[in-house]
DNA sequence: GATTCGACCCTAGCACCGCTAGACAACCGA
DNA sequence: TCGGTTGTCTAGCGGTGCTAGGGTCGAATC
């Protein structure tokens, strides 16, 4: 059987290989670079190889978001952990998420923008979202304030950090005044 | 002259014709379908044609953008008007700017998620997508609250919006408690 | 009214895209 | 050593955005 597991383990490392090359390239030259050819070049096999590891390029995308997903809850998780009391710890979970997104657009991309073909919101939600939305959770649900459900408290908090980054981003918002939109967003939404 | 008028007006008439159809296939069948071939095709002249009146694709994106924008702040304008007090009016502000984004998907994502070449915070913003800013600002002054500047409540409002807007439609968050989440934004957002 | 000329549009084709069929080689188990 | 499976590659399909170059038709001139 040791034959049997040495391929397996080739293989996963492949994978690993796949998903980080794509990711890699994404940062360096956007995700319009990331193409099936471009992408096996990098990764030194044929196109044919990506299909055996994926169903297309969108699956592809879609391995670049849970691997995302995961890194910004460890972003998010972080840097609430040395804040003291609610408020600042708020303050903190904004500030990091707009950072991620700021400094791994292409990543954020691949969660938010692009279809990735994941679900969401469902109970079949992978395991790397649904922790994703949960760091929020921890630190959101302590501002939701009496009678607000802290899961709809933090679906309206993520939503407009969310709006925040994506707009910020496509130039629609001037980037100079982003510390002053967030203080305001906090100040307003949390109930400390 | 009358001969380089009549063809300065035909030439006018099939740009919007290329418009209205590119939006009209996008709203049918989404932009991925709105390839220079189909959109050559129903408007009944050779691809070359398009690339007479625009740049590239990007270009026509852009001119469907434009045109929503108009629309989006005619149709801001219009819930407004007949609400009485600042706090009514916000809410449907909130009301209608989702309204729009669901209701016309294809036009909404040629202003905020594709790019369509357009400048935004600038200068040399298009008017209409100036104007549309306005429409939202001219309902949110009110209700930015003492000391805040109304431009940057408006952008943090927008944003919000923007936010549940994308993420609802993209199935990031369940289309059931849009109407509870909306009611937390503007409740917690706006100073009546 | 004939002729010249220029504006306009179309055919054809470029390089690239995501994806796949089928040939071929390499390796494993007997 | 050999048969068969497993895996990879070459080649190519239909599609994309975009463009070069030729041909046609109508307008302006003689």
């Amino acid at each position: 059987m040791s034959v049997q597991e040495r391929k397996e383990r080739e293989r996963a490392g492949r994978e690993r290989l796949i998903v980080e090359t794509a990711r890699e390239l994404a940062e360096q030259q956007g995700w319009d670079a990331v193409t099936t050819r471009r992408l096996a070049e990098r990764i030194e096999y044929s196109q044919p190889v990506l299909y055996s590891h994926f169903r297309g390029k969108r699956e592809i995308i879609g391995a670049v978001a849970l691997e995302g997903a995961t890194a910004l809850a460890r972003a998010l998780r972080a840097a609430t952990a040395d804040a003291d009391g609610p408020s600042a710890r708020v303050a903190t979970l904004a500030h990091a998420y707009l950072d991620f997104a700021e400094r791994h657009p292409a990543v954020y991309d691949a969660m938010f923008q692009l279809d990735g073909g994941l679900a969401f919101a469902h109970e079949d939600t992978p395991e790397p979202l649904k922790d994703g939305f949960a760091a929020l959770l921890e630190t959101l649900s302590e501002v939701a304030g009496e009678g607000v459900d802290p899961g709809l408290f933090t679906e309206v908090f993520w939503a407009a950090l969310h709006g925040m980054a994506t707009l910020t981003r496509a130039g629609r918002l001037p980037p100079t005044e982003a510390e002053r939109r967030l203080e305001l967003l906090v100040n307003r939404l949390a109930v400390v």
